[in-house]
DNA sequence: TATTTATATCCCTTTATCACGATATAGTGA
DNA sequence: TCACTATATCGTGATAAAGGGATATAAATA
């Protein structure tokens, strides 16, 4: 359906969502791992999360208090499991996505108790 | 670079272009026959026409008064080459683009002299 | 040259989107 | 039960996008 088609065509239209997605391809990441590599508010990354979740891009998994995400794997449509593999394809040598994917080498360094708590007093 | 990739993708995020890109598979079609398919005036056409087109997925062709949009063929990278291919595997059962291609049909049957002139009256 | 025609551009209004702070919720641990 | 933590949602202001009328431009024609 074109609605759909629209939805999931939004959803990747913006820089934030393609860093997360992005981001997604190499591990799941909770909100604050998120909010730590991205430097943005807590509610934004949260927003855009549940934007890619609504699209059916991305899903949840509950793990003690974290939500942790990642990229949908069962139950996809075809436009969202053609659209996942094209995305993987492209942008893996753009600079800010390298630079992301650097910040992430750090946020995996370290105890997720200790960033969360960083990143929420910042 | 993820800027392109943006811009390519937010051209792709609305109804009224995607019914173009789609509309445009068939053949190529000046501004007034697209106004008369779409039921949408010539300013909003002729500005959809050139985000299409600043996002290096159309290309204008000009024969006599007439501009005549059509699909990109060279000079495309990588990202426009695959989303078109992937667009037009997509959507081709969908109620509005048959709609359109109903009334596509309609008005390649008419003179185009005519067509447009009944266009701009309405 | 003046006029008509097709399209592009400008301007305005309405609607959508983004980012953020504040608040709500739900689960954990004391 | 009460406080704490991680996340979701709400409300708001700023910015961007959509649609359309009015105007500008450029080519064709009288």
């Amino acid at each position: 359906m074109l609605r759909d088609f629209i939805k999931l065509s939004k959803a990747i239209s913006d820089e934030t969502r393609v860093r997360i997605l992005k981001l997604l391809e190499n591990q799941e990441l909770c909100v604050c791992q998120l909010m730590f590599i991205l430097e943005m508010g807590q509610s934004t990354v949260s927003k855009h999360l549940g934007i890619l979740k609504n699209a059916g891009l991305i899903e949840v998994r509950k793990d003690w208090t974290w939500s942790f995400y990642k990229l949908s794997k069962e139950g996809m449509n075809t436009y969202n499991r053609k659209l996942l593999k094209f995305l993987s394809s492209i942008l893996n040598d753009d600079s800010l996505i390298l630079k992301d994917e650097e910040r992430l080498r750090e946020v995996i360094k370290k105890d997720i108790k200790i960033l969360c708590n960083i990143g929420k007093r910042t």
